[in-house]
DNA sequence: GCGACAG
DNA sequence: ATCTTGTCGC
């Protein structure tokens, strides 16, 4: 599939806080519904540079893989939180590239909205694709909430600076909740909707575990 | 001002 | 992210 140009890359952290800022205008926070083929993107760390990037394509139907790339590559950018985004995003944009198939949704590793500057990992990839794009964190970062409740599908709200940037959702009973927000061209609502579909056997979506999987095992 | 901070 | 054993539970 096409993926959008990264150039120019930013050398400092004021520059690449200056992209996102100019990226984050192109953000959409509403679109399609419904899917038919959803792609997971993980990427695995071998050593200090070294990195391998995975993406699995899945039929939304029955949850099978249909297709599934990998990319060698480096960490861009040194790790600093809320530009963790410019570490990985040279590898994915190859992987992504890589696909003979068009996903008509990206179920990324990390946060979208619920970012510093509104603008995380999963509206990057969604802005320099055009697709619709949504993330799930494993840990909390920006905003506050509350806990949600035991129940497999219970969410709280995740605020930011006055603002519900995503959700703190229980996929599986007894495991800690993920941190649902949306990347590009997605509603919450249906954000949620389709983490919870994803996770019906697991804490994490199915396509981040093919993902993370296949990024581990090359 | 200080600490904490997606992966 | 990664370095790492045993242990609890289905």
């Amino acid at each position: 599939m096409h993926v959008e140009q990264l150039h120019p890359w930013p050398s400092s952290v004021p520059e690449a806080e200056a992209l996102q800022d100019r990226l984050r205008s192109r953000v959409e926070l509403d679109g399609p519904s419904a899917f038919e083929l959803i792609a997971g993107l993980d990427v695995h760390y071998r050593g200090d540079d070294a990195l391998t990037a995975a993406v699995v394509v899945l039929d939304a139907g029955t949850l099978e893989p249909v297709e599934q790339v990998v990319a060698q590559g480096e960490a861009a950018f040194p790790y600093v939180p809320g530009l963790f985004a410019f570490r990985e995003l040279p590898a994915l944009v190859t992987a992504l590239e890589r696909l003979k198939t068009t996903p008509d949704l990206l179920v990324c590793d990390g946060y979208g909205l619920a970012h510093p500057r509104g603008f995380g990992l999963a509206c990057h990839l969604g802005v320099l694709t055009g697709l619709p794009s949504l993330g799930v964190g494993k840990t909390p970062f920006v905003g506050t909430h509350e806990p949600p409740g035991d129940e497999r599908g219970s969410w709280t709200p995740i605020v930011h600076e006055g603002a519900t940037v995503g959700r703190a959702l229980r996929t599986q009973r007894g495991v800690k909740p993920v941190y649902v927000s949306q990347g590009h061209r997605i509603a919450l609502d249906v954000a949620t909707e389709q983490v919870l579909r994803l996770a019906a056997r697991y804490r994490l979506p199915e396509p981040i575990r093919h993902a993370d999987h296949l990024a581990r095992h090359p």
